[in-house]
DNA sequence: CAAACGATTTTCT
DNA sequence: GAAAATCGTTTGG
């Protein structure tokens, strides 16, 4: 079932980027509907924290979406190349975000192998932030619009997994924040977790691949 | 208005 | 493992 306004307002943004472990993320435009289920993610907690792009308050045109109702998605380009999803979360005025770092492909992927110009599905197709955008086809182009329905949203298909297998780190690539830099922010779930699930295929909505 | 800088990925050695 | 690619956003003068 698709996760309403509930569960993205909550004030914990640490634990929701726990708790979107093992949902399914989708995207349908155009007639092509893909998803992956969400490996791996990072909390940034607002303007207390140095990472966040809302650190101090600081409010721009780019991260405004930050600051609205949790349940929008905040994509902004990095490095000039890759466009990052997040998923807003907490009140209006709380500029929290989950950055959505790594999916295990599994719906459509003929068509996420077409987007990302690869052959076989393996733990690189969307292994990273920016490759979980472009196999997706999501960009800077469609940022703050609401993950309650089309073109993107959020799953839970009720997709099991042993809490021993969520790993919690430092995140990546916020040396700059000082201190914050440190905070255990970031889950992951290994790629084989799932790619060796005996029953992975009765998560797929898309059988024929 | 100029310059530096990224919540990264890919390629080449 | 190092380095290039690449550009909108932010910052400083």
């Amino acid at each position: 079932m698709k996760l309403t306004k509930d569960f993205y307002i909550r004030t914990d943004v640490v634990r929701i980027a726990h708790e979107l472990i093992g949902k399914v993320l989708i995207t349908q435009m155009d007639g092509i509907y893909t998803s992956g289920i969400i490996l791996e993610t990072e909390a940034y907690n607002g303007v207390f924290d140095k990472a966040c792009h809302a650190y101090n308050g600081r409010r721009t045109a780019r991260n405004e979406v930050m600051y609205g109702e949790g349940g929008n998605a905040y994509i902004y380009l990095c490095y000039g190349i890759h466009h990052l999803f997040n998923v807003v979360t907490n009140n209006s005025g709380l500029p929290d975000a989950v950055l959505i770092r790594a999916i295990y492909p599994l719906d459509g992927l003929r068509d996420i192998l077409i987007r990302r110009n690869r052959k076989l599905i393996d733990k690189t197709v969307a292994g990273g932030p920016g490759t979980v955008s472009q196999a997706l086809g999501l960009h800077t182009g469609l940022s703050g619009k609401t993950l309650y329905k089309t073109p993107y949203w959020i799953e839970d298909r009720k997709i099991k997994i042993d809490s021993a297998a969520i790993k919690v780190t430092k995140r990546i690539g916020v040396e700059s924040a000082g201190k914050d830099a440190l905070l255990p922010y970031r889950f992951v779930a290994d790629f084989n977790y799932f790619h060796k699930h005996d029953n992975i295929d009765k998560f797929r909505r898309d059988k024929k691949r």
